[in-house]
DNA sequence: AATGAATGAGTCTTCATTCAT
DNA sequence: CATGAATGAAGACTCATTCAT
């Protein structure tokens, strides 16, 4: 399924090098922001020279690219989620919360390096929605109308319930970001809070 | 009750030309990000010189500074919301929904101008997170705390709640800003959605 | 004398303007320099409004003319000195140098304005070194060169030993600016120890 | 004896590259001052791109440091003039002064740069004063002083008499800078000038 | 005659990108 | 392939000067 498997000595010194120089612009991008990161500080930090950045991508912007793909190529929603799709309304919801506040934690520092970059470049607008957004957005509206037929939720507009639960991942990602203390030392408990908020909310009128 | 109304001529001439210079910066700040954005082109926006910026505002972030504080003096929670704290809980969700959803709507070039950027450099974190944030999460923890005492809500993680409900309105301006369709046409029906998802979600079951 | 006394009362007040703002000039030039020195600062520093500095001077650059007019007015070493001419040789030169100590020490200020930009400017090469070195120098050339024939002096390279003595003058300007101490402290008593330098020389008198 | 021979290829290179530029500057401060060169004269005077500058020096005024660097580097005072200390009282002065002198005429673009900007900025004061003009001043009160015990040189206020001389020196530098003529033509004649009127004085030998 | 806001040309400095070694 | 010095375009900011009030 992965597209191409490094297989030559070659190309796995390369993919190496790659991670290498992405790992480093991810963490500079978050510290100081795209546009205050300097190429000689990422070199610095990724311990190889300037001109050896241009070996591997084309410019500072495609390390933003690179950066996206890596995180995408983490998005591992479909398999491990998968199973969980035939599980209890409330326990893949508790799944999903789960994968999504681990996924977030592990990936912050990339995504504090995109995200506010793409807020603010049209062009990276729809590359960032349609792979990060869209697609858990149409999976889960799928699953949500599913299982409103299936009488397991209440009806309610679909897509707009689902862009609402997608904004609280992406809005907990900023706040994070933003140092909010609460959510720091809480965020274990999130996905059993946001079960509650959501879900409960979802689920037809015990007694209904 | 506002502070300072500016009285005499001259300072409400040099009021507007901070307005006028602020909306133009918002404007181009959004639209290209802040770091693309320059001054020659906020300039233009605003039909002033270049120069004529500087006899407003120190620098460039300065501007950034303005437009929160601009933001924050549109910001009037307290007051249109204060009158509905005596409503029905689930009125008043509505009446609060329906008040950031606005206020997101109206201040969304600002925001957009301001979010990204303040994500990225540490200084205007706490800036930002207290003036924009931590007021509004203060209060509502204080109103979720007493209704969960007075039984109209049930028993939650009061602090990690209302982060997920901030967090909501983070992200789903988040979302507008990447322009995302269903969320941009079912704006105004969000109150609704959110007051059913939320809500519902924190009402005692029926028969408890 | 003196080309135009001010007579009516508009001439008056235009002078005294002028001198108003020509020592703030010079207050703030001699302080950090022509170039740093911006017309807001000395606006501020004459007590009036940039624009009414240029009702009185063409430019920042006329400002500086403006000084060194005002410079050579107080230059008035002919008369005060030339009483002093037929004295011993001794005691001329004590008078001169005191004359010229006093001048530096009164107009130092505007000097230290001076100074430095016309060492940096050709166009003012001339103008300053005519006003306020080529003349006294032919002055002194004529005195030395009569008290030689009247065996008064003992014979020397005329010109270049003016030239000596009028650099002391200006060297022992540029450390007082350079805030040399004891220089500073002792500046009373320099005209003597200068008249003995010059006049009698370091060497122990001959069968003294 | 010199401190830090760059010894590598690398520090060889980096050292001619600074000295290519310090000169370049030192030529273009010379002639139109500090701050009306601009880096894109150095620059182009250096043959070196404006970015180039940036790599060996921190900032134009960082130049002027550099320049000052430079110029105390080619202060050989010690060496070349300890010899002379021995020397009669009148050669060993001829031996300075000519020193002096021939250190003046070589160092001019540099010093010319260099003593304007001096003149102005406060926080070069100190800086140019300690290493140009204290260093030697301690130097000469040692020597004068020491003569005078043992007879060589009339019994004088040493501080002052040295600041005098001192003084010579700069003012020479500063008429030289005005482009007076006599000076320029009479240069190499000036040490045996300054010889007879330092150490003879004006005054005829008396008796003779 | 005085004011001071507006102007915009001019400058230092940064930094992504290239390329000779 | 790696390096890092060189490049120069671009941009924030300053400030002398003007002019409407």
């Amino acid at each position: 399924m992965a597209s191409d498997q490094p297989t030559t000595r070659r190309e796995r010194r390369i993919a190496a090098r790659k991670a290498q120089i992405i790992d480093a612009a991810a963490r500079v991008f978050a510290e100081k922001g795209f546009h205050r990161a300097t190429t000689r500080e990422i070199a610095k930090a990724a311990d190889v020279s300037e001109g050896t950045i241009y070996n591997y991508f084309d410019s500072k912007d495609d390390l933003l690219i690179g950066i996206m793909t890596r995180l995408a190529e983490l998005e591992s929603l479909n398999e491990e989620l998968m199973e969980a799709l035939e599980d209890d309304v409330r326990d893949f919801f508790i799944a999903m919360f789960r994968h999504r506040m681990d996924h977030i934690q592990q990936g912050q520092k990339m995504l504090q390096a995109v995200l506010p970059e793409v807020m603010v470049s049209p062009e990276l607008h729809s590359r960032f929605y349609q792979q990060f957004v869209l697609r858990i957005a149409t999976l889960l509206e799928q699953y949500v109308q599913a299982r409103i037929e299936m009488g397991h939720i209440r009806p309610v507009d679909v897509p707009l319930t689902v862009r609402a639960i997608q904004g609280m991942f992406v809005g907990l990602l900023v706040l994070r970001i933003l140092g909010d203390e609460p959510l720091q030392s809480g965020w274990d408990n999130m996905p059993e809070v946001l079960a509650t908020l959501v879900f409960d909310g979802l689920s037809p009128r015990e007694g209904g």
